[in-house]
DNA sequence: CATGAATGAGCGTTCATTCAT
DNA sequence: AATGAATGAACGCTCATTCAT
């Protein structure tokens, strides 16, 4: 028999058994019954902390964000330029082996997928590409205050989203068409696309 | 009684009901039922013209790819020069009100959170987006063969992926989160990235 | 395997084993596995012929009183005078033994219950129940039309709903408490309640 | 943390908690957590003080009929004459308005449901409506002893059981079909059937 | 070719009850 | 006496697939 533990813990190891699901099933096939026993869990169980499956999808959504925008604050503090923070940025997500938890990626994908029919999933996400964005788009108007990047005709928050839509697409097909991108390609061609902002 | 006509006819319709369906509710919520339904037919009906539910989606993809890979093709007809057939791409995938089918981009998104789990459907998808590869693939070489582009520390196909990518991401997050986009913005981005790659 | 059959017949194969099954269990435990086994049907056969259990439940529901308004009727058609068919039907209520199918009344009953919670349940029965008001209100009032009933400071439908109310509480309780209710009591206070009426 | 009290009065304190989530839910809906959370309590606090759900709502029958059965004896004891005892209670039960707690009702008819496939339930009913019964019996007895009822060709009991089925009837139509009704016709149809009984 | 009824495994969810603390 | 996490069986329902006609 599992042993008691307080709602808060039990919440994160469900969730954590979602993503592990979902990395490699996809939502659809991510049943509940697999969740439970990934977690080593009872369905009952599940369905005591969470009031249905959507949720605990939301809560997966949520966490995956929170991780990706610690990275992208972690990598900020390290940098006193913004542009090299950019720089950085890109390396951690477009460089070969960035991507070190291929399943993380796999989730983040079937995530994607949910929102499109499900609005509170998608609400969810869009919070989380609105948190992303703004924090790439302070990174962009810090550099331009210094004469760094030029936004003639265009915006740092245009900037900021089509970064983020490159990201989004890179990642996107390398979990489902990987021989598509020439192998260690990613970084270099988003390095030239981001050079011409560069004054 | 429907009146009865030759399979090639009909996997077309069903085909199209499937797009249809999907554009609406997702891969998910497009049962055969509701696509036999859209199509005019009946369940049994489908299951003699296609063996499963996923050849029909495979047979989605390849349509849907056929007529982005027509719209690509004749674009590319239509310009002399292929720096600019490359622009009118851009313009044709990006410029706002492009996306003039957005069920269609809704179905789209739906095959690709289906390939994440379902092997064959990831594997037409690579070809058909190694397809587009190559064709933009084509127009950027015959670009840098007139010293219009500059590939230093990089390839056609590289940068094909490269395009290809910030299609997808605007793409997806278009149907995800559209408020993450400046209106208007992806194209004036999109130009600048590939502005310096230009001689 | 079963047969297949045309949705009509298997709509009335599967009310008339919703019933059965009511009347043994009630409706909360006549479950669709129940119902389905009585049947001699797969549980999602049932889905296939019906939205809902809910749906089968107001078949059931207008099933039964159907065939009782056709037993009013038939009284109805039997007598001449109103208030010979009245008493008949007074008779065909609460003679001893004349509810041959307790099991009737025992889903007869569950039907009621569901009603307090379902909104189109209660809808259905509140139909149901005009009907026979109706029908017993027309006899009333021809009744009264021939001087043979005197309605002083009350109505032909204020007396028909008070014998449906006086009906239905007798079948409540001979369900519920039959021990309540002297054997064979209830059809002579029945008259002598109508007796005042009499002119 | 809610403080210890005597197994008695949290008893009465859960049983009024499933009252009134029968009242407003019916028996299905009136879940443990949902009683427990209107007491204030936790679920298995619940099974602490009742050996089973059954349990509790045989609990909830015996207070209902004993706050019945005080209602009675308060009129009763407030009128000399049986008649004028009788006719209070008729007032009690019909007067339009009367039914000044409809939850009550709605939680009655809710057991009425239940008793039908729990044999335990049904027993405890059985005896409450015998109450009930007994209480009229004597009031209807005493008056006939004083020669103000005439029961000839039936008896005490049996009009006591046909004046309950009356009040259950009207009672079960008012919460499941209220339109059935006509306003305030209750009282005076009840007074009319209970003449032909009085010299 | 065509129909549409039939199948059955599997889904998310509910909930009375148990039990370690 | 009290907590609230844990259990597990059962529920209504969905749906790709099969098949008798």
């Amino acid at each position: 028999m599992t042993e008691h533990r307080p709602t808060r813990e039990r919440r994160d190891e469900i969730i954590d058994a979602m993503i592990e699901a979902m990395a490699e099933h996809g939502y659809a096939k991510a049943t509940i019954a697999t969740i439970a026993e990934a977690a080593d869990l009872t369905p009952g169980l599940l369905h005591y902390h969470f009031p249905s499956k959507t949720a605990i999808l939301r809560g997966a959504l949520h966490k995956l964000a929170a991780q990706q925008e610690e990275l992208f604050q972690h990598i900020t503090d390290a940098h006193d330029d913004a542009l090299d923070a950019l720089d950085a940025i890109l390396v951690a997500m477009l460089a070969p082996g960035a991507q070190a938890q291929p399943g993380r990626v796999s989730a983040w994908v079937a995530i994607l997928a949910e929102a499109i029919r499900q609005p509170d999933v998608a609400a969810e996400l869009e919070e989380a590409l609105m948190n992303f964005r703004e924090h790439l788009s302070k990174l962009v108007a810090q550099a331009e205050s210094r004469d760094a990047l030029d936004l003639t005709d265009t915006s740092a928050d245009a900037l900021a989203a089509g970064l983020l839509a490159l990201f989004q697409g890179y990642v996107t097909i390398g979990v489902t068409a990987r021989a598509v991108v020439p192998r260690g390609s990613a970084l270099t061609v988003a390095r030239r696309m981001l050079a011409d902002f560069r004054t």
